[in-house]
DNA sequence: TTGTATGCGTTATCAC
DNA sequence: GTGATAACGCATACAA
């Protein structure tokens, strides 16, 4: 058996209660037995076992971040910011869903059986009732993705306009024929996206053809497969506004094993301003999301949630900003 | 407070041991009261305070996995074979170190207190007396990374022989002047990928020139300054060879920008088969490393080392594989 | 099959 | 400034 606080009073000719008090330094002890206990406890290579702290204190120090997976870099930014919110007080544990409710509620159950004090998800598959129900019993946030309906502390970015901002862009530029290249699932990300896409369209006088709108998963797989339903439409576009920069690359890649040189005989823009966009050849013109600041903000908001009579359960939004990169070449005044 | 065992007891008009045990089905418990303390649970929203047993159990269930960052998607596929070999039994928790020695060991922690019943590490800063020091201690792997004179559970491929290979097929493809591009650090995977690399050119007698070899970090950035350096050598290289896929991607966008086609004018070889080598254009030519397969077992292993009294310390190395792709095509004879 | 009682390692309350 | 001791929630040895 490891060595407990009981050897380290032994050790040191003290009580419990008083290596407990140099351990938390919760009152006040003498020099002197200060300087005996902590002997002691070098001398036996002693640490505490916080598993018998935390169920006294009620309380584990750990947060819980929900991610989909490591796969995709864009998290590491929003993680960074947790993180740098939660240190010193609260370590940040990752864990992955893969987009899976079974393993979502799996990882929740840290909260219920109290092995976290709290959780962030990164996007979830838990529907608003689910969410509200849990909100009201746990601390718990939701972070880069908003669930219709549901009242918990959320942080994201305006998506719709954001999308609309992309595409208002390209329409400045010039393009009078926009494709689309989405998600088929009902994230309201997704959603949002497609909103703000068809609003600028409208806006300015364009209508709206399913026959250049794709709709598949997230994977580069579908900015590939996206490319080619959109260039075998009837009238095919000349630029594609994908809502992410994964789908993007994937129908760059596609544009360019065509022979289409991206950024001048087609223009491409992206979602998300990921290490991804900003090292691939061509360079993807995308919107960026403010990962850290938003990363930061909901745990910061989470913990004055945790120490506070009163929950804040609003949506928190943050502001995007375009990327110019080569995909799609902005010029400032286009900007 | 929140509802205990004892409440549901009380309701259930049962024993707490008797409710233990159907919540553990660690004892035959009669249908009757069994199905009483279920509806007990149910009504009352019960869910056992895992703080309480894992104190009286002296486990948590829980491994730290410890990644220097999510910025990089190599870890995914190693994570997930972590996850799978664990699951159902442990839950994987991840955090990051960023590669800081004071980061590492405040994760460690987790470990000291009993917050965790082992770690694996996937990189470390750690030295290796203070690795086989906590070696003996507590519950301890390494993965995708070794640390000289460590002696405990390690998982990796043999760097020496992958860059070796790598090399290699490049001479037998033609190329007299290979560059190198790696990293200054002294990680052993590194130096051996800088051995393997020396291995075949000696072994090919072809010199070795210092002038056509970069050492820098492991940023994308840090791809761009080598091409920098290794084309302004007196003689440039023909080929490089990058140890890791990030640092190709820096150097083939360079190349690029230099106005050479890269995997015709110049040939570019990477390390790690990550995704990003897979979509990028050129496609990155790359020694794979199987992630899932290095996750899975050292896992494995280690769980094995935990419910065993013999505890072994081998490292493991798993075979690598070489992907032709187009920034180094190379032909099947070659191969 | 079930209940009683003890202890896991720690913190906090109360005395002194 | 310090020491007993109860309590946190649970699992289990022992009785019954």
């Amino acid at each position: 058996m490891s060595v407990t606080i009981k050897d380290v009073a032994r050790a040191a000719g003290v009580s419990v209660a008083t290596v407990s008090r140099v351990l938390n330094s919760s009152a006040t002890v003498s020099e002197a037995t200060a300087q005996q206990v902590n002997d002691a406890i070098d001398a036996l290579g002693y640490s505490p076992n916080f598993l018998g702290r935390n169920l006294r204190k009620c309380e584990t120090n750990k947060i819980l971040a929900v991610i989909p997976s490591t796969e995709h870099t864009f998290y590491s930014d929003i993680l960074r910011g947790l993180q740098d919110a939660a240190s010193p007080v609260y370590d940040v544990i990752i864990s992955t869903s893969h987009s899976y409710l079974a393993t979502e509620m799996r990882l929740l159950n840290m909260l219920f059986n109290r092995t976290v004090d709290a959780a962030v998800l990164l996007g979830t598959q838990l529907d608003a009732d689910k969410l509200n129900e849990l909100n009201g019993k746990y601390n718990l946030a939701l972070c880069c993705e908003r669930v219709e309906g549901a009242k918990l502390l959320t942080v994201t970015i305006d998506d719709e306009k954001g999308a609309y901002d992309a595409t208002e862009v390209l329409i400045k530029k010039g393009h009078k024929r926009i494709g689309l290249v989405t998600a088929a699932n009902s994230a309201p990300s997704s959603t949002d996206r497609e909103k703000g896409y068809r609003a600028a369209l409208s806006k300015h006088g364009i209508g709206f053809d399913d026959s250049i709108v794709y709709r598949g998963s997230y994977d580069y797989e579908d900015g590939a497969m996206g490319y080619h339903k959109l260039m075998n439409a009837p009238e095919p576009p000349t630029a594609i506004f994908c809502i992410s920069d994964i789908l993007a690359v994937g129908t760059v890649r596609c544009a360019h094993e065509d022979g289409l040189e991206v950024g001048k005989d087609i223009d491409v823009m992206g979602f998300d301003n990921t290490t991804l966009s900003k090292i691939y050849i061509p360079g993807i013109t995308t919107v960026a999301q403010p990962g850290y600041e938003m990363g930061f903000t909901v745990m910061k908001k989470l913990l004055e949630n945790m120490s506070s009579e009163y929950k804040d359960n609003s949506h928190i939004k943050l502001s995007h900003s375009i990327v110019s990169r080569e995909s799609a070449r902005l010029d400032d005044a286009v900007k």
